[in-house]
DNA sequence: CCTCTGATAAACATAA
DNA sequence: CTTATGTTTATCAGAG
């Protein structure tokens, strides 16, 4: 019935909510003011879908040009009731956005399932069911559906300083996940088992003087954190993955999903859009709001359009009649998608086979003695694959090649630095004073160069794993590079441009609707999904 | 059957 | 010395 209500929604309302999202999200930016304009503009009574956007500067020269917004439904709690991971006691947000039709579907059995009973049989230490909204306060006999790695990811996320001892990792889970409260102690172990291994987490050096007790602070290693974010969506309880699926209705067969059982909505792995970027501010209230005061306005842009593609998402049930057709991006996706993320695997495992166990062994005695060092690391593995392994696990911990003592990372960055110290991934001084935590859009610049002409993933990991070393002194010379101002304009205004018409591929390839095509080597590779479309539509 | 992944256990080292 | 933390190795179960 809610649902219903949604889909009643005027289109004066819709609007008015997603101009008040935007500017929450993004306060004082110009495409919110733009968007308050436009609402004015268009809250007559004969609007229709599109906002006319055109008529306005600066907005009409810019990438959000012509923008269409599907209105439809929104979880009013997503607006404002919802603060970081409040979604974890909410059931009902679950209930919203699964869709009480799903509930509905579940046999009888499952249902009293949800009570963490079976039978009338208390459930103890099982995994709880997929097809059941996880209230992880309620379910306490339930093990949580999240790996150990997602959970630490959620306490770090949660925490203002984004970084954690052990203790308070402790502490998060047995708040958020009683279950753990009654848990064999183990669970423990696999924490710190999970933040040694994982590649995903980092130690933060403690600085001098600083005493915290034993230990260290952890926090997740920037150029991992999409994956963890990807991992997180993955799970069946977060609002991440309905949203994507929402956002991902499957309709062709070229579409790749997968479906849950019991679940009768597929679920799409191939992610369209990079959320990293745009993090819901009503889940990562932290995160989005330093996001958002330290992006420029071009960078927000890119930020502003993934968060219309959320909304535009979230704004779609599964059932929603009014679900437009899905874009030429969505077909070309689905026969490529696999392909178009190979090139951006990590490494491959260290362990697996024998083989591999014992080749891992011997680069662990090299990496180990003296001379032998090598920082070998993947330089941007901001990758978002259907792989669960190149999602966060620690299995292929050894291609990052890092060891252990120089994994942790310098306190001296600031919290907002956080998100910059961790592109060349060191701890060492001289890294630690990086700076120049460029756009994604200009890694993605540099992936073009590296990867543009592979054929495969193989062919992709050979060359990228070849010139790690050389990639090693790129970033060195990148870095001490921005010191050097004469290079630093020309190639800012040039980054700048390619950002904005990225943004503006963004759109396209999102389904929304803007003024300009892209060029086609104006769209990175880490927007690959946008590269191969545009390749496939040009080919056309 | 094999491989991969995540969980678990355990041994060990080290720091507080 | 004890305890907490961190690292490493081994093993297992489940999924694909």
């Amino acid at each position: 019935m809610d649902s219903n209500k949604r889909l009643e929604e005027s289109d004066e309302d819709f609007r008015k909510r997603l101009v008040d999202s935007l500017s929450q999200s993004f306060p004082d930016s110009a495409l919110s003011k733009m968007l308050k304009i436009c609402n004015a503009a268009n809250s007559a009574p004969d609007s229709c879908d599109e906002l006319e956007l055109g008529d306005l500067d600066p907005l009409a020269k810019s990438c959000f040009a012509e923008i269409r917004l599907d209105k439809g439904p929104i979880d009013e709690d997503d607006d404002d009731d919802l603060t970081s991971l409040a979604w974890l006691q909410d059931s009902n947000l679950l209930k919203d956005i699964a869709g009480e039709a799903d509930l509905e579907d579940i046999p009888e059995t499952q249902k009293e399932n949800k009570e963490g009973e079976v039978n009338g049989k208390e459930v103890s230490g099982q995994v709880h069911p997929p097809n059941v909204p996880y209230n992880p306060q309620k379910h306490v006999n339930s093990k949580p559906p999240y790996s150990f790695s997602c959970l630490i990811f959620m306490a770090i996320e949660d925490s203002p300083q984004k970084r954690l001892p052990v203790k308070d990792i402790y502490n998060w889970i047995l708040t958020h996940f009683p279950y753990y409260q009654n848990a064999p102690t183990g669970w423990k172990n696999s924490v710190r088992h999970n933040l040694s291994l994982n590649k995903c987490f980092k130690k933060v050096e403690k600085e001098r003087g600083q005493s915290i007790g034993k230990g260290s602070l952890w926090c997740i290693d920037p150029d991992y954190r999409p994956n963890l974010l990807q991992a997180l969506r993955k799970t069946p309880y977060h609002p991440y993955h309905q949203l994507q699926m929402l956002a991902n209705p499957p309709v062709t067969q070229t579409y790749s999903y997968s479906v849950l059982p019991g679940n009768p909505r597929p679920m799409p792995l191939t992610p369209r859009f990079n959320l990293n970027s745009s993090l819901p501010p009503h889940l990562f209230p932290f995160l989005s709001r330093r996001l958002a005061q330290s992006k420029t306005e071009t960078d927000m842009d890119i930020d502003v359009a993934n968060t219309l593609v959320a909304l535009k998402g979230s704004q779609r049930t599964g059932d929603n009649p009014r679900l437009k057709p899905l874009t030429p991006l969505q077909l070309v996706n689905g026969k490529t998608g696999s392909a178009m993320y190979r090139h951006r695997s990590p490494s491959p495992p260290e362990f697996g086979s024998e083989r591999d166990r014992h080749r891992a062994q011997l680069k662990r005695k090299l990496r180990y003695s003296p001379g032998n060092f090598v920082k070998k690391r993947p330089r941007s593995p901001v990758v978002i694959t259907n792989s669960p392994s190149e999602d966060h696990t620690y299995s292929a911990s050894s291609s990052s090649g890092s060891p252990r003592e120089h994994r942790s990372i310098s306190p001296s960055s600031s919290i907002d630095e956080e998100y910059e110290f961790g592109r060349r991934g060191t701890s060492d001084a001289e890294d630690a004073d990086v700076s120049d935590y460029h756009s994604e859009a200009s890694d993605f610049e540099e992936y073009d160069s590296d990867v543009s002409n592979l054929d495969d993933g193989r062919t992709s990991r050979v060359r990228i794993g070849g010139s790690l070393e050389e990639r090693k002194m790129q970033n060195c010379t990148r870095t001490n590079g921005c010191h050097e101002k004469e290079e630093g304009a020309a190639e800012e205004e040039d980054e700048e441009r390619k950002i904005v018409e990225g943004a503006d591929a963004l759109l396209n390839l999102a389904g929304i609707k803007t003024a300009s095509i892209v060029p086609l080597r104006a769209i990175s590779p880490t927007c690959s999904t946008g590269t191969s479309a545009n390749q496939e539509i040009a080919a056309q």
